[in-house]
DNA sequence: ACGGTCTGTGTACGGCGTATCGAGACGCGT
DNA sequence: ACGCGTCTCGATACGCCGTACACAGACCGT
């Protein structure tokens, strides 16, 4: 393979080189969009740590620096991926009332960030300024719209249950990596697992209000029932300080 | 005696456990708390991104994989930072209102996260079972107890603030970052950095009410305000469902 | 005095992001 | 028809990173 870098060039390289010579492909092999979605698939099926530059151009039959002729780079790319991913939440146009938008958003947020467990940990989706980014928050702040609110304590309001999707989906997300990473494959393997790290802080005596919840808690592993808890709270406390 | 060998799952000992024992010597030069002590300082100066293995060792004055004696790798390192700057947190014990005790906390946890950044980019905050961040949860915990409320209903309640609080404040954290990476150092110096994405994004006139907000807010910039405005909504929302 | 244990050292490996430069293929003005 | 600028992609290289591993010296109880 050493010597197909002659400079006598074109003249000299006989037929059976120039046959399997890789392809006169077609002219553009990559695109953002291309590119963003290798880095969701491998994103999602081996973490973000496993979506490296050269991972990508693996992936995409390409040299390792090809990628930086369509991306500036892993921070664009970050963006990309969350907008492609964005656009899987979506709320019928006949739900209006700003409460059932909020709240089907906030639902299909944690799912969206529990299929895509990388969400939590990059930036982006927090500001990010992405098209469908744009097109989600718009519907919610429209279905706030028009009931009287301060512009202000309208975005107030939806930044909040922003936030605390985002907060609880993330901590969900932490759980099941740190899970996985130890191999624990169960909420009892996770305990056991945990155990001794357990047995030395609460043997400590410091700790007994969390002992009793660790002992007598009865809904420890559903997390679905704990999130929509804390956002029927929230909504909650929206509509009656908001005077919806 | 024999408890310390290696046998079984023993070898086992905690960073806990370890940062309890008394330092074995003078001779000796490091210990986890002077790393996680050197590793916040590095971090709060020069960013999570700073604080790598060898940089902890280059400030310690000490080889590089010398660390790793008293840390087991950068996620013993990442707890232990955690764990560290939790000590900022304190509500006095007279304080014994379960609305007061986790106000406060919350406002104050969202101080410490923009005074120390890095605290939003790791997973451990958020699950981390560290002596510190234990006593917060128990603190927190205990105001909710002996009011009636179920186990499950206090846990559900207290994480949901926490998550709240998480988010709310990471996404002015990730705001801050972001401004101090293009060298925006005020609000106006953003909107006018930002022009441009917003021309074009505006420009589709597919986000109406969103413009209508960037237009007309006049609390855009009141983080402070927006924060205790959701965090009120959520706690109203917490004493009304959970009838407190 | 001595063996075991613990602390810190030195070296090395495989990855990473990405700067830089060169080669080849397209498309437009002539 | 042709040539040249422009864009895409390839190859190489640099300086980081985390950390595995083998080793050396200091301390300790005996």
């Amino acid at each position: 393979m050493a010597t197909q870098k002659k400079d006598a060039n074109a003249a000299e390289v006989t037929i059976w080189e120039r046959m399997d010579r890789p392809a006169p492909a077609a002219r553009v092999a990559l695109s953002p969009q291309k590119i963003a979605a290798v880095a969701v698939e491998v994103a999602d099926a081996e973490g973000v740590g496993a979506v490296t530059m050269r991972r990508l151009a693996k992936e995409l039959g390409v040299a390792p620096m090809a990628a930086y002729r369509h991306v500036s780079g892993k921070d664009d790319l970050w963006a990309l991926m969350v907008d492609r991913v964005s656009a899987e939440l979506s709320v019928p146009d006949e739900v209006t009332d700003w409460r059932e938008v909020l709240r089907s958003f906030a639902v299909q947020t944690r799912e969206m960030t529990l299929r895509h467990p990388w969400l939590g940990s990059m930036p982006a989706p927090l500001f990010a300024l992405t098209p469908r980014r744009l097109a989600v928050a718009e519907r919610q702040l429209a279905a706030l719209d028009g009931l009287g609110l301060d512009v202000d304590v309208m975005m107030a309001a939806f930044r909040a249950v922003t936030a605390y999707v985002y907060g609880a989906a993330r901590s969900e997300v932490v759980l099941r990596q740190y899970m996985e990473e130890h191999g624990w494959w169960s909420p009892d393997e996770t305990r056991r697992g945990l155990a001794p790290q357990m047995r030395y802080l609460m043997g400590t005596g410091r700790y007994p209000t969390y002992r009793k919840y660790a002992e007598h808690a009865a809904r420890k592993d559903d997390a679905a029932w704990e999130f929509e808890t804390g956002l029927d709270c929230l909504l909650d406390g929206i509509a009656a300080r908001l005077g919806l």
